[in-house]
DNA sequence: CGGTATCCTTGAAGATACTG
DNA sequence: CAGTATCTTCAAGGATACCG
């Protein structure tokens, strides 16, 4: 995984390292950029939850994507989950240490945009009216 | 755009206000998280640059993704666009305060991600060599 | 309950060629 | 030089059905 460009970074004179750091740092940029991992952990954020209840706080996603999204989370060690051998069967999702700390420094990233979205907004508006009248002019 | 999880979210009762910052920050944390963004606001950090230098300075993008990329940037303020009328033209690209503000905001996280990548990485091959014990068992 | 398997659609992005 | 246009490929994600 960016196996492609890490050579290719290394192959222009990058420091290997410096080449993992900058794969490592834009898969966990797109990790938490992706459709549904930030809604998921949002959810996940007031404690463990469970398969079901997830599905339901989660507006839109399927359980293929949620299934997808939690293993995907699990893998990079920011989820735990615990499976009780019940019946019906439970299984519990809860944020690691890790996928705490995370979701801290995501917080920081939020407040940024919770402060800047004006301005990101109004910037796109203005950008847009511009290339309308442009191309579709007087 | 993302009008369509907004009406969603609102639907289920969550304020509207605060489903447009969802809808911005995932947006937003999306753009970051692509992938070529963070190399070109990387390579902009420096100073102002041109488009062929740009195009030399991100290993393996095409003049296609650059010229999106850029064109998004500048639509959310993160970039200006100027112009020479020179022969031969010359175009520079440069952080707004807007860009720099996020680039410094992104920063934070991938300080984060240095500090815990062997972390993630290392759970990733636990897991994956869990995965392989199951399905190719003995 | 908590998923996985399968099929299918669509948008993202690469390759290549062309232009003001 | 600084892009845009066109074509094509490919994988993310939705819908649906099924299973331990």
């Amino acid at each position: 995984m960016g196996t492609q460009l890490r050579a290719e970074l290394t192959e222009r004179g990058i420091a290997p390292d410096c080449a993992d750091t900058i794969v490592v740092v834009r898969d966990v940029l797109a990790r938490v950029g992706d459709k549904w991992t930030m809604l998921i952990v949002a959810a996940l954020s007031e404690g463990p939850r469970r398969f079901t209840t997830l599905h339901a706080s989660v507006p839109g996603i399927s359980q293929r994507m949620l299934g997808h999204t939690l293993r995907a989370l699990v893998r990079d060690g920011l989820l735990t989950r615990a499976a009780y051998a019940e019946v019906p069967p439970r299984v519990e999702y809860e944020l690691t240490d890790l996928g705490r700390s995370l979701a801290r420094a995501v917080d920081q990233l939020v407040g940024w945009v919770t402060q800047n979205q004006d301005a990101i907004v109004g910037n796109r508006a203005g950008f847009d009216a511009e290339q309308s009248t442009v191309t579709r002019p007087r």
